[in-house]
DNA sequence: CCGATATCAGTTTAACTGAGATAA
DNA sequence: CTTATCTCAGTTAAACTGATATCG
């Protein structure tokens, strides 16, 4: 049953799951937060300009279901980013409802200089960790990400 | 390399698992919000009161470390769960320069009643993961947790 | 004097709701 | 007419920095 493992004494271990991802989650974000600091980035806006690498021409709407929020707060997000030149929006013409978004080149400069730092965290948080057991870890993540990923705000 | 998965067409999967664990815990987020959104508290709110409910008579400094943030930042949210009633924070007397935080009868009430829809989260989450992979995927997370533990801000 | 805790004040990010314009 | 996208305005939560008081 063990609520062990802290690291602070006299804060228990979690009993649920959940807990344990949130506490993962907060441990990365710190970690990240760190790395991009002097790039004046938050690990949220790294991680949308990831996004934004990974899918050119993507639209804030469809960020927003990505990330679970609502339209009006990625709207926001990526306001700021385009603001400080991390990104660029064009009208798409067939539809000019929409705005496309693309890294510029500054933003898919700072991806570039990140990758190799990005990559040491997950190779040192995983040091130690079997093959066979990230693989898993890999897979019930991605389970749980689709199982979860039905419901978003409005 | 299957950049594959995605619970949205035109998004594409994460190649990084850093990127993963931040979707899932989204995901967590969005649905733990919504639970919790009838009481009037945030997922984050009701994350702290479960730790205070494991950890009664802790601190906001401790809080603050093993949640990564400040000491401010803690000592905000704990004020405010204080002043809707949520934890009550007595001096301790062997040590008048801390302050230990309890759950208020209110608190325990709610962390009672949520319990079980809690619970039903993580069930569903986990539906169709084999107890075998489940216990990796938590030992895993534990071993993360406590590799990248070490570094919190000031 | 030093270190840890707590607090006060001010700022920023990033979420939310609600209302409205526009295009497919 | 309806629906999706985007925007504007205002609010809140929750993080941050910096300065300060106090206890041990």
């Amino acid at each position: 049953m063990a609520e062990d493992s802290s690291p602070e004494p006299g804060i228990a271990g979690a009993p649920s799951l959940l807990y344990l991802i949130k506490q993962v989650e907060l441990a990365v974000k710190s970690h990240l937060d760190t790395l991009v600091a002097p790039y004046g980035l938050t690990a949220i806006q790294l991680t949308a300009l990831s996004v934004v690498g990974r899918n050119p021409g993507t639209t804030s709407a469809r960020l927003a279901r990505n990330a679970f929020v609502t339209l009006q707060s990625s709207a926001q997000t990526i306001a700021l980013l385009e603001e400080r030149g991390w990104i660029v929006r064009e009208a798409d013409p067939t539809s000019r409802r929409q705005l496309r978004i693309f890294l510029s080149e500054k933003g898919r400069e700072v991806l570039r200089e990140l990758a190799e730092p990005i990559d040491a965290l997950e190779r040192d948080m995983l040091q130690d960790v079997p093959a066979a057991d990230v693989a898993t870890f890999r897979r019930v993540l991605q389970d749980v990400r689709h199982r979860l990923g039905g419901s978003h705000p409005h």
